[in-house]
DNA sequence: CCATCCATGTCGTTA
DNA sequence: TAACGACGTGGATGG
């Protein structure tokens, strides 16, 4: 990894074209030969970057140049497979350090749609008293229905899950009912809706739509978790 | 801006909790207090991160370490207004630096979806002869449409334009027509799905509403520009 | 401040 | 490889 803190002026052309002034910046080049520009502020975003596989060849300072200190006038330009461009324009260097950081081990995570989905799936009572899982996962033409249960009175159910429920989320589970309703073994099936959050305006389709909204709590899934974990 | 490589391991607690167990990495800590945790590949996210506004405190080294060079063992803990944290545990630190950058002009593109919309309503020729263009940004209850238009017949056409075209762009053009054909006035209102890019699948959907997809090349679109441009 | 929608989205999983 | 959906989505814009 390679750090350069440098004034420059950068410009993107690709799917975009983009264009960035000159000033001082952090650029930031990874082993891979990807390179990011930050600036001093705003989010982990960077102004401008280029995402590897991707190759960075470095053209020498302009002939009229100075030399002094590191290659005042130097242009970079990274290209990837796509042909699109990243070209730094650098008129001073400030600082450049070269550091070798190894493989990292990578993330690990909790909390996302996945576990939430285990944990419901194992309190599908949460849904309503009586209720029983059929599958999880339930596959259909267009893709896998989140669970499918069964109502007390036998009928199915069709679950989706979200941590957060917006409208698409709605969209797909009525999908999903349209496509399951034409199954004459399954038919009628209804629709559960369930999310962390549900934003208003999906609650008001899926309401209208006659699907049921259920707002999970994670903590609660997780604790129930750990009750039973207890009694048993 | 401050630039530190150091061997760290980091803990984010927040909407998710997620572990970075011990390795070098890149710690770069911006001017307004937020946190970027870098490796040297992937892309231009962080592994780990703190978005502002944040606040940054430094917890001194454990009380039996050794005091050699900038404080081993020291724990970061960035917070937000939400309760979020992201902490980082430093074991050895390999090179530490900061750095004056001033405020950032900031960037400058061209090409996006706004201007996609632009050059179409220029040219709605493009979706066909005798096409004309009623209103860019026609107001709705629900939102805008893209552009609304009349075919050689005089009927009216809704135009929703992506640049990548994906099943909730056909989603909410469908929602839109719903609504422009119980206006009497207006009826029948038919749509058309214009992207540079169209995935199967939304194609597909579209195709089954009735919708018309229209690939657009933005080059020629401003191709034509620049031909109307010469010619006038 | 809340809600919506775009993005050089990026990132994983799966067909 | 391409498509598809989730994301600590982030960020801008309009009500």
């Amino acid at each position: 990894m390679r750090l350069v803190i440098a004034e420059c002026e950068v410009d993107y052309v690709g799917r975009l074209t983009a264009h960035l002034p000159s000033a001082r910046r952090l650029l930031l080049i990874k082993a891979d030969g990807s390179v990011l520009v930050h600036s001093d502020g705003g989010s982990y975003k960077p102004l401008n970057w280029m995402s590897p596989p991707c190759w960075l060849t470095e053209e020498p300072a302009a002939a009229g140049s100075t030399a002094e200190g590191a290659d005042p006038g130097a242009l970079w330009v990274v290209t990837n497979k796509a042909g699109e461009q990243l070209r730094i324009r650098i008129t001073e260097i400030e600082h450049d350090s070269s550091h070798q950081l190894g493989v990292d081990p990578g993330l690990v995570k909790d909390g996302v749609e996945a576990h939430l989905q285990e944990l419901l799936a194992e309190h599908v009572e949460t849904l309503g008293i009586g209720f029983t899982l059929v599958r999880r996962e339930y596959m259909t033409a267009i893709g896998p229905v989140d669970l499918l249960c069964r109502d007390p009175a036998g009928a199915a159910v069709a679950v989706e899950i979200k941590r957060r429920g917006e409208i698409d989320g709605v969209e797909q589970l009525t999908r999903y009912l349209d496509l399951l309703n034409r199954d004459p073994l399954l038919s009628p099936v209804s629709g559960v809706f369930a999310a962390q959050q549900i934003k208003p305006q999906a609650r008001t389709l899926a309401t209208d739509r006659g699907i049921r909204c259920v707002t999970l709590d994670y903590d609660a899934l997780r604790g129930a978790d750990d009750t039973a974990f207890r009694l048993f």
